[in-house]
RNA sequence: UCCUCAGUAGCUCAAUGGCAGAGCAUCCGGCUGUUAACCGGAGGGUUGUAGGUUCGAAUCCUACCUGAGGAGCCA
């Protein structure tokens, strides 16, 4: 058997005789001319059989090969201008592994739900692979990012004890016999203990959010990267913010141009992603949302249309700082200058993909923090090891949270975030 | 939770009160350069469920089920 070869190395095997393992992507068929597109995980390559080449008896099998059949190939690489990766394969014989009958996903078009609901085949096709590969480079890049600047990867715990900020629905699990536990929604208090502990610190992982949201922009279950730093101020971390989002697009630029063009994603405004981003205060937001005619009033958070509205504005990311105190976290800290804003600032994608990071500068400040907890009618008890942090050396800290989904669906220009992930969670979707 | 829309062949859809159809998939036949290949033929239906109006309902009405988009909330 001619050595076994991945497609991505093709052409590093020109004119030589190999061997694939892979799986029938699709087939076309003359009379006396066979066309398989062959699929091993790395790549897609068009393989060439004849009846001269093969024989009567083995080009007659190869007729009824069925799509997504498991099957090894051998025949000679040779470099050919009609083929899309510039190579293609002359076979001279195959072998099936495990045949394939009535593949559900044909290659015409499918509705969303049908394919959701064989998401598991689906994610073979190449479309969800280029995806899921941004995905890797997204992560990867984010890791990177943080590796390189001194950052220790921390992990903050899945199963919490409480409500962590009060606001969002948390789903309960049972814990034991007659405890209560919840899925996290954020790492981030316990980032603000591994900040004191370690300096710059981040966490990476799932976070659950049980609010019945049927948006393009929700998963029940999502990534979020959370970097913490001891010693940051609100600017510090929006510096952070917009070095870490021109790191990641730049690589993904720079290692899936391929995965890009396939989504037919045009780069230009991705290009466009460097720093400084530009940075208003809400005050201007609401500024700039009243002159375009929305409805706004000063004192409310932003719904989808304002974030689309406003970050139609720019050219990159825009960052929001300085909202009103009361629609922000208990654990925000106040602006000294302007108590009644709170240090925070959100990170709004541009076209119309909404808030891809959150963050700001921490109440360092144990008095206005236990009052905060009291007001917000959050139970003082779970909140101690909290306080302590600002019982024992407390240090002004900043940092934020990146949602991976939203930020791979905004670089991919897909309409949702549920084909950035391999098995989206969404309010009617726990399968597979 | 609320608003809007949708549900017809395995899939994607048409039929707007009067014989339930097409393309793809499957099977059979044809074709040596296809790219969601193409050409010819065949099989394939409790029109989401239950009730109602009507001579007659996929079509109109009511309830329910399932899904999608949006709102609120958030990354």
């Amino acid at each position: 058997m001619p050595p076994v070869v991945y497609i991505e190395d093709i052409a590093r095997h020109d004119g030589e005789e190999v061997t694939l393992r892979g799986w029938l992507h699709n087939r076309r068929s003359s009379g006396k001319i066979h066309f398989l597109t062959v699929r091993d995980g790395t790549g897609f390559i068009q393989v060439v059989m004849s009846k001269a080449d093969l024989g009567d008896e083995r080009f007659a099998a190869a007729d009824h090969l069925s799509q997504e059949t498991s099957l090894t190939v051998t025949g000679r690489v040779r470099a050919d201008a009609r083929a899309k990766g510039g190579f293609e394969i002359t076979g001279t014989g195959f072998t099936v592994v495990s045949a394939s009958h009535d593949y559900p996903i044909t290659p015409k078009e499918h509705g969303v739900d049908y394919l959701m609901d064989r998401r598991h085949l689906w994610i073979r096709s190449q479309r969800q692979q280029a995806v899921l590969r941004v995905r890797h480079t997204v992560i990867d890049a984010v890791r990177e990012f943080f590796n390189s600047r001194g950052f220790t990867l921390a992990d903050t715990p899945i199963f919490t004890p409480s409500a962590c900020e009060g606001t969002s629905t948390l789903f309960p699990v049972q814990y034991f016999d007659d405890t209560t536990a919840y899925l996290t929604q954020s790492g981030q208090l316990y980032n603000e203990a591994n900040a004191m502990a370690l300096g710059k610190v981040y966490c990476f992982g799932p976070t659950f959010r049980a609010e019945k949201s049927k948006t393009r922009r929700h998963l029940t279950e999502f990534w979020m990267v959370e970097p913490e730093v001891a010693y940051a101020d609100l600017d510090d971390t929006m510096d952070l913010a917009e070095q870490l989002v021109e790191s990641v697009v730049a690589r993904v630029l720079e290692t899936r141009g391929a995965e890009l063009t396939h989504l037919e994603r045009k780069t230009d405004g991705l290009e466009a992603v460097r720093t400084p981003f530009p940075r208003i205060s809400y005050d201007e937001a609401i500024g700039r949302l009243k002159g375009a005619g929305l409805p706004v009033e000063w004192g409310g958070d932003f719904g989808g249309t304002d974030e689309t509205v406003l970050s139609s504005q720019f050219d990159r990311p825009v960052l929001v700082h300085r909202y009103p105190a009361a629609v922000k976290a208990f654990y925000m800290k106040p602006d000294p200058a302007r108590p009644d804003l709170a240090l925070c600032v959100d990170m709004l994608a541009p076209e119309g993909y909404g808030e891809i990071i959150g963050g700001g500068q921490r109440l360092d400040d144990y008095d206005l923090l236990l009052q905060r907890i009291t007001d917000h009618d959050l139970p003082q008890e779970a909140f101690e090891w909290y306080l302590d942090l600002r019982r024992y050396g407390s240090v002004p800290h900043a940092g934020f949270g990146m949602g991976i989904e939203r930020v791979v669906a905004w670089i991919c220009g897909l309409e949702h975030v549920r084909e950035t992930i391999p098995y989206p969670r969404l309010l009617h979707r726990l399968y597979p």
